[in-house]
DNA sequence: GCAATAGTTATCGTATACGATTTCGTACTC
DNA sequence: GAGTACGAAATCGTATACGATAACTATTGC
């Protein structure tokens, strides 16, 4: 359904079955923030017991996707203006990093697909949906640092953009301003990587990119 | 013993208590690299059932300290040149943003620390110590980088050290050449961030402080 | 009428138990 | 003598059960 990836639910362990089950529905957004999670309810809903579905969440706790008290339960982790503050500086810098290093890897096949994407997202801004323009949003990152030869790197993107996800709907709906901007600086990106700039650039490039959707966000809010 | 905080282990749920200590356990060296973590000796050893070691284990999966396969056992995460090139590289990239956002925040109390820590370590050049050098080294970068205001990037850094912790005592044993330049590297640091230079310079230097090191591994190993 | 307390309910935390899977050793066959 | 197949031991995975804790509610005293 969403990009995450999908495996053959078959063979794998009921703790694994568990933890992709409550992960897709805290990305889906349907378990929205602040949602308690309920141990018991949630092992009933997927038809196993208790003990795989805590395996699972104190997974998703060690990846910040929820919130979890000591003989109270679990939470989705809620979207807080300080914690969206804290997740997009540090995807600037991790997602800048991989940018920079996946770019020598990205051949022009990825750049066309990147650059359709994006000329998706042009078009998106005539009737405006935040809903899809975000949704196209990961997609063109997604191609420019999924090459990233560094897994650790990669790994902590993903988490980044995770913790992002339960909010995708509202990212682009609160600074509608910031996507016309956005969609240049995706095709500045593109040439630069084409033109083979050097790792600093890039990473800078992309790190500001970032910072500046938190930079926009952070302005509407004060 | 090192920074990291020391809870009252009385109140504490089992779970977190047999976090706490096979996390101390692989950091400290007790289990090793490839060691086989089986759930019913641990749970025997913390005098408790094997669920809240389960979960223990699962947590420090998500962290990447210890490796789980299905069906298999976990076992504790491998230090193989790969995996400490991936790591460093994350490291000096996170690290690298933590310091420099910690600068602004660190006063002459902590540089005047950090200093006597470097001086330790200059000293033990002389009658070297791999593994109390290392010690030193995590102690004067950890006032550098603990007053990162971003939680999340800090959390990243103490993740990174903890996958380094097992083999600390081989870091510098391997390339015992790398000590020196590591000390004056230290020193030139400290006044980065005495003199106010911007963010940029500094984390534009502790990456090069660290990527330095990882270069001086590979040189050995090729 | 309001606040404090006691009782109740919902939920979590952990132990025990058993079935499932893998791994290792041994015996048998070619 | 080497390779393969069978079986036993070790270990994991999950279910069920029960005790512990915290949140909620109702009642009582002021």
């Amino acid at each position: 359904m969403t990009g995450t990836a999908v495996e053959s639910a078959a063979a794998q362990s009921k703790s694994q079955q568990a933890y992709t089950a409550v992960k897709a529905r805290i990305v889906e957004g349907i378990y929205t923030p602040g949602y308690r999670l309920v141990l018991a309810k949630i092992a009933e809903d997927l038809g196993f017991s208790v003990v795989p579905v805590r395996e699972a969440i104190r997974r998703l706790e060690a990846e910040g996707l929820v919130k979890f008290e000591r003989n109270v339960g679990a939470t989705v982790s809620g979207i807080d203006p300080t914690e969206y503050l804290y997740t997009m500086q540090t995807l600037s810098i991790v997602e800048g990093a991989a940018t920079a290093l996946s770019a020598p890897l990205i051949d022009s096949v990825a750049i066309a697909r990147a650059r359709a994407v994006n000329e998706e997202m042009r078009e998106c801004l005539e009737h405006f949906d935040p809903v899809r323009f975000t949704a196209l949003n990961q997609d063109f990152h997604s191609v420019l640092f999924e090459h990233c030869p560094n897994p650790h790197i990669l790994d902590l993107v993903h988490r980044g953009w995770n913790r992002l996800a339960s909010l995708r709907s509202s990212t682009f709906r609160f600074v509608p301003g910031r996507a016309q901007e956005s969609v240049q600086e995706h095709e500045a990106l593109l040439q630069l990587i084409e033109s083979g700039a050097d790792a600093d650039t890039i990473e800078h490039a992309a790190r500001r990119h970032r910072a500046a959707t938190l930079d926009a966000y952070l302005a509407t809010t004060n």
